[in-house]
DNA sequence: AGCACGCCGACT
DNA sequence: GTCGGCGTGCTC
């Protein structure tokens, strides 16, 4: 029998089906992880099918040297869904394979852990001298509780003791396996929720479904999660299993405490502050069918489970199910290849669909699910549009606003909580020459480095290397070397000065560590009154019960953008910054300063308008020739030697371009550019970019592929990339 | 990727 | 002479 193995090589040259005979003293299946010989060395490769013939040189087949793990890795389906992804965003399958396989399972450096015990073999008082005092209490001891930990015992009795009785053998050392399981130290009251007719409606149409895309609308605090641990319950009834997403920032304690009393240990987290250990159990607790629903952030997607009864993607508008790095992947489009593997729904929820999605849904190809009712009968907080220009005319030439100022003096006199959010998107502190206008730049990376106060150090946030602050201009000398952009400190040091309350930042900088995070939030959330300024990270996941205002300091920040989402983005911020007023017992107030009040996001956010947002958005979209009524295509090429790196991409320019000439009327444009940030970790980075309309574009794409694998070189990496988030 | 092979320059 | 630089080819 002949096994086609993927070897566990990171190179696009490799990056093919080989053939092994598989010797007749080994069993081996689809998923198996095999050892084999490769050329002078032996390699980890994956089993992907087998077959009776191979139509390679049989003389110069080798034998597989062994079977790695008794179980199968990788199951059938996870096969296809390497195949699916190689071919949907041209990584190479090593990539995808890996996917799966959290790093310490793959190479072994984490065990399972086990804790020695001392079980009772038989109470034979007799083997014991007289004198040993200590020994016999220890046996007595283990007569009532039969078993007890190594540890316990010995601090108890002495580790001799245990010593001798083990070597008499009336007591014997075992190992049991323990789990290293995420301990939730949040607790939420456990409430007993009935849904309205809206959720259970929903709930009805969802479980009774087989493969569908549900795309699930509802408004701020209409009960999105109450729906899916419904689904989810139906789900474990039938005896099946389920994938929860989530956005990495919203996986917050509150949410596992709720999934944790709503499933118990049937639920495990894949979550990145967890410890490998914890993760490694966690993974093995869903592999091995003793955990069924699987709760995480994106590569949460390849958890190891099977027959999967449903799928929830949360917040499905969220930029981070994009990976934009080392094998880039779109997460909906894998989850929904999973869904129709399993034959199950498939749930985007989301109150601020993404312009894509809504316009699938319209299109019949999802089915749409609205939510109206807020599930707590509250009314959404008003938003307050506040003309920053005419407030300028008015002689106010300062950060905030007359009418938000007022607001929060209110706000903090009630002994309430206030949030302030920049919008600090591409914007932070870097240091700038007031003469010269140099800026200082990573010297391996060409991105602009950004100050850290804490440690006054210059950092970049591509690679992480630290620069002496400089106090002069190594370009001019000049000593005038200033902040150039507002950061949420400067904000904090305004504040200060004009309100004497407790008040607590939270950024990138603030939050070094992961448990940081959350421990800013907790200490704001139990102190009133208070300030809160932050950026996009305040915008989702804690729930704050105390906050009545939210003041939105520079919404238009993102409008600017050069992004064609640049639109849809604000409108998404706007509706998840404000639903952060709408949690309190009174009222919840939002304040939105813009310099451009009449444009028709801020008319359609602060009425809560998504329907009239979608088809002036959608109408945009399709005059401008952008997607969904086309697909971005971007060809990142980069290497360290400039000269090569350059030279592939020229030729794989040439090649589209004369494909260009057979479809002309599918391209809307392309063109082939420097990265705008032209060097990262020491590789020149290149782009070419292309808008194709949707009729052909399949084709083409795969046309593009085959190009580009024809003319991969040495030295120089090529990524595609289909609506690419962000084209740096 | 990573290892072997092979072809050139500059060193005891 | 020969040690070691890296460009090139190959891996079932």
């Amino acid at each position: 029998m002949i096994a086609e193995v993927i070897v566990d090589v990171l190179s696009s040259t490799v990056d093919k089906v080989f053939d092994y005979n598989i010797p007749h003293s080994l069993t081996v299946v689809v998923g198996d992880r095999v050892l084999v010989p490769f050329g002078p060395r032996k390699i980890d490769g994956f089993v992907i099918n087998i077959k009776q013939t191979s139509s390679y040189d049989k003389s110069k087949l080798k034998d597989i040297i062994s079977k790695k793990d008794p179980q199968p890795l990788l199951s059938e389906n996870m096969v296809r869904l390497c195949f699916f992804m190689k071919q949907k965003f041209y990584l190479r399958l090593a990539d995808t394979i890996r996917l799966f396989l959290p790093p310490m399972v793959r190479n072994g450096k984490v065990k399972q852990k086990l804790v020695q015990y001392v079980t009772l073999n038989c109470d034979d008082v007799s083997q014991i001298k007289k004198g040993a005092k200590k020994q016999l209490e220890a046996l007595l001891y283990l007569q009532e509780k039969a078993r007890e930990k190594h540890s316990v015992l010995s601090q108890k009795f002495g580790a001799s003791a245990i010593k001798s009785l083990i070597e008499k053998n009336l007591v014997r050392l075992e190992g049991v396996k323990e789990n290293r399981a995420p301990q939730n130290k949040f607790s939420v009251a456990k409430k007993e929720i009935t849904l309205n007719n809206q959720q259970q409606q929903a709930v009805d149409v969802i479980t009774k479904s087989k493969y569908q895309t549900f795309l699930l609308h509802g408004v701020t605090g209409s009960g999105k999660t109450e729906v899916y641990i419904n689904c989810i319950k139906d789900c474990l009834k039938s005896g099946k299993t389920a994938i929860m997403l989530v956005p990495e920032i919203s996986l917050t304690p509150q949410m596992f405490a709720r999934f944790k009393n709503a499933f118990g240990d049937t639920v495990a987290i894949l979550h990145s502050s967890l410890s490998q250990g914890e993760r490694f159990d966690e993974w093995n607790r869903l592999k091995s069918g003793e955990a069924k629903i699987a709760i995480g952030a994106r590569s949460c997607i390849f958890a190891p489970l099977e027959n999967i009864g449903l799928i929830v993607v949360d917040e499905e508008h969220d930029s981070s199910y994009y990976s934009e790095s080392n094998p880039r992947f779109h997460t909906h489009e894998v989850a929904r290849y999973l869904a129709y593997l399993n034959n199950c729904p498939l749930i985007l929820g989301t109150a601020t669909p993404s312009i894509e999605s809504y316009y699938l849904a319209k299109k019949g190809e999802y089915r749409l699910i609205q939510l109206t009712n807020r599930a707590n009968q509250k009314e959404l907080p008003n938003i307050e549009l506040v003309d920053m220009l005419s407030e300028i005319h008015s002689g106010n030439t300062g950060i905030f606003s007359y009418r938000f100022l007022n607001e929060l003096e209110k706000c903090i006199n009630d002994k309430k909580q206030a949030m302030i959010f920049i919008n600090r998107r591409g914007f932070s502190s870097f240091l700038m020459c007031k003469e010269c206008g140099y800026v200082p730049k990573c010297e391996d990376c060409d991105v602009s480095l950004v100050y850290h106060k804490e440690d006054d150090m210059l950092k970049c946030h591509y690679c992480n290397r630290r620069y002496k602050t400089l106090n002069t201009c190594p370009k001019c000398g000049s000593k005038s070397i200033r902040f150039g952009a507002v950061g949420t400190q400067r904000i904090v040091d305004e504040l200060k000065k004009l309100f004497n309350v407790p008040i607590f930042r939270l950024d990138n900088d603030s939050t070094q560590n992961k448990n940081s995070y959350i421990e800013i939030l907790e200490s704001f959330n139990h102190t009133s009154p208070a300030i809160l300024v932050g950026t996009q990270m305040i915008a989702k996941g804690h729930d704050f019960n105390n906050v009545t205002l939210v003041g939105i300091v520079d919404a238009d920040m993102s409008l600017h953008f050069s992004d064609y989402k640049a639109v849809e983005k604000t409108y998404q911020l706007i509706t998840q910054v404000s639903g952060r007023a709408g949690r309190s017992e009174s009222e919840g107030k939002v304040v939105l300063q813009t310099y451009c009040p009449k444009h028709f996001v801020y008319r359609c956010a602060s009425n809560y308008d998504y329907t009239a947002f979608y088809k002036k958005e959608i109408n945009l979209r399709e005059v401008a020739h952008f997607p969904p009524f086309v697909s971005i295509l971007r060809i990142l090429v980069f290497g360290e030697d400039e000269q090569k790196t350059l030279n592939n991409l020229e030729q794989i320019y040439t090649q589209i371009k004369d494909l260009k000439q057979t479809y002309s009327s599918d391209f809307v444009y392309l063109s082939a550019m420097k990265c705008p940030k032209r060097r990262l970790q020491r590789n020149y980075r290149y782009q070419i970019l292309m808008r194709l309309y949707k009729k052909n574009e399949p084709e083409i794409v795969s046309k593009i592929y085959e190009i580009c694998d024809k003319l991969k070189t040495r030295n120089v990496s090529v990524f595609i990339e289909n609506d690419p988030q962000n084209l740096s």
